[in-house]
RNA sequence: GCCGAGAUGGCGGAACUGGUAGACGCACUGGACUCAAAAUCCAGCGAGGCUUAACCCCUCGUGCGGGUUCGAUUCCCGCUCUCGGCACCA
């Protein structure tokens, strides 16, 4: 008979909406504990496998640290500004604001039979005016300090989406969330100045628990590297000459590269700059001037992928200019290629062939000397090369560093250098500036105005949100929907009060996810972001679980943004994640579920089949949490035909619910003592791997001590009935099982079971525990279940008998037996003698509790 | 190309600091119950061999090849493949 989760599951849920049975009381706690997953993005669709597997085992977890007397605090709410809802929009012409609203409210209702712990009281939604007024203040406070900023900058355009992206959002040349091919495009753009914090980013790395592979990521994408600028003079020739005459800018005719490796200097034999680097015009000479403008014009049009692309072949052309290396006085040609980035450092490098990968290609393309400075420790390089060198040795033909070790050859000619005055040590960063501002409509308007006579102006905060209107034609073209809204446009300049217009773009989703975790605590707080004393209470995280897709994009601006209020005087806190948990993906035939791959997975069916309880239980019993895996419904009866064992278990349970001294083991006999010790060992399995979200073993651990314990109780019957016919022993069990066992170690079984199963069958726990006659809610009414120590030791062991290393037999003997006599008793088994006859023993390895090995000869 | 993680039965996966490989579950096979089926319960279940009446017993086996060790899924060296990240960052 299959217990009726689905009334179950409906009358529980009604209990805790009634009850207000997770209502959070967020004053007046001693110890907190804030759980929280990364909210959800509503696009079009329910809820899918992915969600269900986030948020599920990490609301087991919630009441696993609640039931362990932790306040905890465990939100939902949702990411709702954004591309999805704003495409779907232009599809069928469902205002965004209608079908988001529409999405929530749906569910929201699909939350509610997942069985989590949400207080539906703390939700957020970022696109609503009390929520985004606030996330415009965050804006305002970087404004003010200096942190947001608009500049022209080649940025990524998506030319479907007709907006900017971010480079995270920019995957191999392709836009994250359309697949079109990026291309480069220059506009003015809004920009924080996330690059300020890279050394604060990096460093608070060290002190957050965090995936190791994560923060891995995190260090690489701000890819900090220390090295040298160096200055190279251009060698006059008489156009040039006149030119920087002209101009009076002579200290413009030198080209400054950044280089990691100054050691190699004596190496270089040629520079290159980027195509757009701003010298290439007044150095380029007239004879190569349009061979070189050509090449511009060909980069130019290079797409992003093209650009990129590490396999396509290196071009470049020679400018006509000459450079002097500093520190030889070697006159050397300056070439421009596309394999320089114009973003990154100075936009020009020494190219050192000898040394580096990158050099060695192109010097050989184009004939181009390459001169050996760096010789391998041990081994020696001839020429010519047929590949570069790139590691440290000794130094050869550098003048006073030849026969230096290269760390010493890196320090004298930087010393030198700035001795010259012609290069210094600077630190460079792969991470560029956060490029937020987008063109689209759904999104949270940047509250600032652009005057005529005052400028850029910021919107006072008391005026603050700057409303998103409802009314506009938001289909895209490349310019910002709501430049086509006259009343949103035209204001009065709040410094001047003449007319002036609102800026009309709209902000990256990535600003609202920055801070909302500070949000939930006072989601309808009219007069501030946050209540500065309940986040001082309750921040930072203490757990956030999701995807590790985020690694680069919102883990790393939420920790940005906590870092620039911290510094602004609002939070005493630098880190907002103490510790994170990735969930791993499901995939379904190999790829990532998307609609689009028409490969999605409907988590509904199976909680109509089996069960919020089931369904849950099996994603956390599939395997390791953070691994994930290929989606498969194989196995689910698995977990369901437990659950309805468990069920049957307590309904069997009839007799006297009294507990009584079944906890004194001296009082047992074997049989119950053997439970007894199961039992502990179970409650120590299930505590140990719940809370480090090794779920799948918790549950095998349950599993075992079921299978175990209905093992005893009926072999113990069926050997009280063994006069009974073979067929009638199922009548008889249900009549006579439990005379074996004491009855109030049956029901201290009962109770731990209960309370072990109660995080991962929420709904079945609170009605096995009513079932025992408890009160509700489980969840207050129950703490987690303490294992004895004393009762987990094993009184046997069994030991391994080994001769050179191959088992021969097993023994079983009392528990810290004398390794002598474990010897002795070893010897004595048949199959070991046959082994041992005739031989020598060498050796006998004896480890307590585990074996004794034989080395003979 | 670089960085990181991984590879264990038919399948998902267990295995503490080197010490009984395959926990738990699925699938499968046989049996019980049933008119029959489903459900449930019992038993078996890495490959091969020797006995085969049965218990035993033996050999091989954790991606591949080496090594360290009394003993290796676990540690070291060299490969192959899969997944994730980065991708001309000078």
């Amino acid at each position: 008979m299959k217990y009726d989760f689905n009334s179950i599951e409906k009358k529980w849920q009604k209990f805790w909406q009634d009850n207000k049975t997770y209502h959070a009381d967020l004053t007046g706690i001693d110890k907190k504990l804030y759980c929280l997953v990364m909210f959800l993005y509503p696009s079009a669709d329910r809820l899918h496998i992915g969600h269900w597997y986030n948020f599920g085992p990490t609301d087991t977890w919630a009441r696993f640290k609640l039931m362990n007397g932790f306040d905890v605090f465990e939100p939902m709410g949702y990411d709702a500004f954004g591309l999805p809802a704003e495409n779907y929009a232009i599809k069928t012409g469902v205002h965004p604001q209608d079908s988001t609203d529409r999405n929530i409210n749906d569910i929201r209702e699909q939350l509610k039979t997942m069985g989590a712990m949400y207080d539906f009281d703390h939700e957020v939604d970022t696109s609503k005016p009390e929520y985004y007024k606030w996330t415009q203040w965050v804006f305002l406070q970087l404004y003010k300090k200096g942190l947001a900023y608009r500049a022209n900058a080649p940025v990524n355009w998506c030319p479907k989406d007709q907006t900017v992206l971010a480079n995270e959002q920019v995957i191999d040349g392709i836009c994250e969330r359309c697949g079109t091919p990026v291309i480069r495009k220059s506009m003015t753009q809004w920009f924080f100045k996330i690059t300020a914090y890279a050394d604060q980013l990096l460093d608070g790395l060290d002190r957050i628990d965090w995936p190791e592979r994560t923060r891995l990521m995190q260090r690489n994408w701000i890819g900090r590297s220390e090295g040298v600028e160096i200055e190279f003079e251009l060698v006059a020739t008489g156009e040039m000459e006149e030119r920087t005459e002209v101009r009076g800018q002579r200290q413009d005719a030198r080209i400054r590269v950044f280089t990691t490796r100054p050691d190699t200097l004596f190496g270089a034999t040629y520079m290159v700059l980027a195509p757009e680097h701003p010298l290439v015009q007044s150095i380029t000479t007239d004879e190569l001037k349009s061979k070189v403008n050509e090449y511009v014009e060909f980069v130019a049009h290079e797409n992003e992928i093209e650009r990129t692309s590490t396999t396509k072949e290196k071009t470049g052309v020679p400018t006509g200019a000459f450079a002097i290396n500093p520190i030889n006085g070697e006159k050397i040609p300056v070439w421009i290629a596309d394999y320089v980035l114009a973003t990154y450092g100075t936009g020009a490098v020494m190219a050192v062939p000898a040394h580096d990968e990158r050099d060695f290609e192109f010097a050989t393309k184009y004939n181009l000397p390459i001169r050996i400075v760096v010789q391998p420790k041990d081994g020696r390089l001839t020429e010519p090369l047929d590949a570069a060198f790139v590691d440290e040795g000794i130094g050869m033909s550098s003048g006073k560093f030849t026969g230096l070790e290269s760390k010493k050859v890196w320090e004298g000619i930087t010393s030198e250098l700035e001795k010259l005055g012609t290069g210094r040590r600077k630190v460079n960063y792969r991470i560029r500036d956060w490029l937020l501002s987008r063109q689209r409509y759904w999104g949270a308007p940047i509250p600032i105005v652009h005057c005529n006579s005052c400028g850029e102006v910021p919107v006072p905060e008391k005026e603050l949100p700057v409303l998103l209107p409802y009314d506009v034609e938001f289909k895209p073209t490349g310019e910002s929907p709501l430049a086509r809204s006259e009343s949103f446009v035209n204001v009065k300049c709040a410094r001047c009060g003449k007319p002036a217009k609102r800026d009309v773009d709209t902000m990256d989703t990535f600003v609202d996810s920055s801070w909302y975790f500070l949000r939930y605590l006072t989601p309808h707080l009219d007069n501030a972001p946050f209540d500065a004393d309940l986040v001082s209470k309750w921040l930072p995280v203490d757990k956030y679980v999701g995807g590790a897709e985020h690694a680069t994009m919102h883990l790393l601006y939420a920790r940005f943004i906590i870092k620039a209020l911290k510094d602004a005087g609002y939070l005493n806190f630098d880190e907002p994640f103490q510790s994170l948990v990735h969930q791993g993906t499901i995939t379904n035939q190999g790829a990532k579920m998307s609609k689009s791959r028409g490969n999605v997975v409907n988590p509904d069916q199976f909680v109509q089949k089996y069960g919020a309880d089931t369904f849950r239980m099996f994603l956390m019993f599939m395997g390791p949490y953070n691994e994930g895996g290929d989606w498969s419904d194989k196995g689910i009866t698995g977990v369901f035909r437990f659950l309805n064992r468990v069920h049957d278990l307590f309904q069997s349970e009839t007799g006297d619910r009294r507990e009584g001294t079944a906890n004194k083991i001296a009082d047992l006999n074997k049989v119950e003592q053997e439970i007894y010790r199961k039992l502990n060992q179970m409650i120590k399995k299930v505590t140990e791997d719940t809370e480090d979200f090794r779920f799948n073993t918790a549950i095998a651990g349950m599993m075992e001590f079921v299978n175990f314990y209905e093992d005893v109780l009926s072999k113990a019957n069926a050997e009280r009935s063994s006069d009974v016919p073979a067929g009638m022993i199922e009548q008889v069990k249900v009549v006579n099982e439990h005379d074996r066992v004491r009855n109030d170690l049956r029901n201290l079984v009962l109770k731990n079971l209960n309370i072990l199963l109660a995080p991962f069958a929420p709904h079945l726990a609170e009605e096995l525990n009513e079932m025992r006659g408890g009160l509700p809610s489980i969840f207050k009414r129950e703490r987690w279940a303490k294992y004895d120590p004393e009762a987990i030791a094993e009184e046997s062991a069994t030991i391994v008998v080994q001769v050179n290393g191959k088992i021969r037999s097993k023994i079983t003997v009392p528990v810290d037996s004398d390794d002598d006599h474990v010897r002795q008793l070893a010897t004595s088994e048949d199959n070991v003698k046959k082994y041992l006859e005739g031989k020598n023993i060498v050796r006998a390895v004896v480890v307590k509790n585990r074996l004794v090995n034989f080395v003979v000869k």
